[in-house]
DNA sequence: ATTATCTTTCATTATTTTTTGAAAATTCAG
DNA sequence: CTGAATTTTCAAAAAATAATGAAAGATAAT
């Protein structure tokens, strides 16, 4: 497979796995595409590239700078933007972690909380099955919340961690 | 907030995080209503119960049950059929990732293990690039993969693990 | 073997999501 | 300040996805 088969193979089975998880397709596709772009690219570059219109790369662009994946570059003596994606894929996989928890098992776990004071008679056998569902939902909630924090501090802290055992 | 209310709200709510997640918005309601019933239902039940047709119901239970959330169940006497879903909320989290590393994961990792072998000069730096970043994020997802694995894994040892620690 | 009950399929319809592209807004050089 | 270059917005169109419901297919009781 030549290299630009492959890049095109990389951006098009992107956007379908990104598909699956819920990101737009060319959301995805642009992030495959900066990912694999030496250098920064215009929304010009990424329209042609990808084929498509003027206001859905400025969209997803935007969205991308968002979720903190990819960053605006200024070029001295250029007056258009150009746009860089983050290429250390550790950083990308916490950022996304990062982002996915605020935006979702945050909130998730805050009606599960809600959820949890249901008026009633708490014999009531309809009662007591609902409110322990929703307790151990929430508790597996936030026993995920504290293993992605600890991914994510790993990373924060993998310089410290590298130093601390080179001296021990 | 009184139980139907509550019920109510979980099920949407469900749905809407099910949405984010590429998951079919119906498809997560009716785990949601199964998830928080006493009793297994009928088709008909579901139905009535989210407003949605036969049809509906039918192909989004016949998904449920081939990702082994739900299961049919057999009333004696009774010519319907039942359905009811696994209550053990970690094994429904372990189901999930399960399935979702078997039909997403895996296959990213081998169409990346493809990727890498694009011909071409080694030296060249685009080449080169696009080999690394593909390289990277293949490790990354095999690391994922391990990963998960071990979680999967420290399920089916839990009875196992938990006799070990009471012996010691 | 016939009938009644229940399940499945799938072409059609409806809904949701995404994309387009032209107009408006912004930015900056001169 | 003016105007050309660039970015942003958003109503309308297109595409993708999901839902409906009637017909066909099973299944089991009589």
């Amino acid at each position: 497979m030549k290299l630009a088969e492959a890049k095109q193979q990389f951006i098009s089975s992107w956007g379908a796995f990104g598909t699956q998880w819920g990101i737009n397709r060319t959301m995805a596709q642009i992030h495959a595409l900066l990912l694999v772009s030496t250098e920064a690219l215009t929304q010009d570059d990424i329209m042609e590239q990808l084929s498509i219109s003027r206001g859905n790369v400025n969209m997803n662009i935007r969205d991308l700078i968002g979720w903190g994946l990819v960053d605006r570059v200024i070029v001295a003596g250029e007056r258009k933007e150009y746009f860089t994606a983050e290429k250390d894929i550790w950083k990308v996989a916490t950022q996304i972690i990062r982002e996915r928890k605020k935006r979702e098992l945050d909130p998730m776990i805050k009606l599960l909380a809600q959820l949890e004071n249901v008026e009633g008679d708490k014999k009531d056998k309809e009662v007591q099955q609902f409110t322990e569902m929703v307790g151990k939902i929430k508790k597996l909630g936030k026993q995920a919340d504290k293993t992605l924090d600890l991914f994510i501090k790993a990373d924060e802290n993998w310089f410290t961690s590298s130093l601390l055992k080179m001296i021990k």
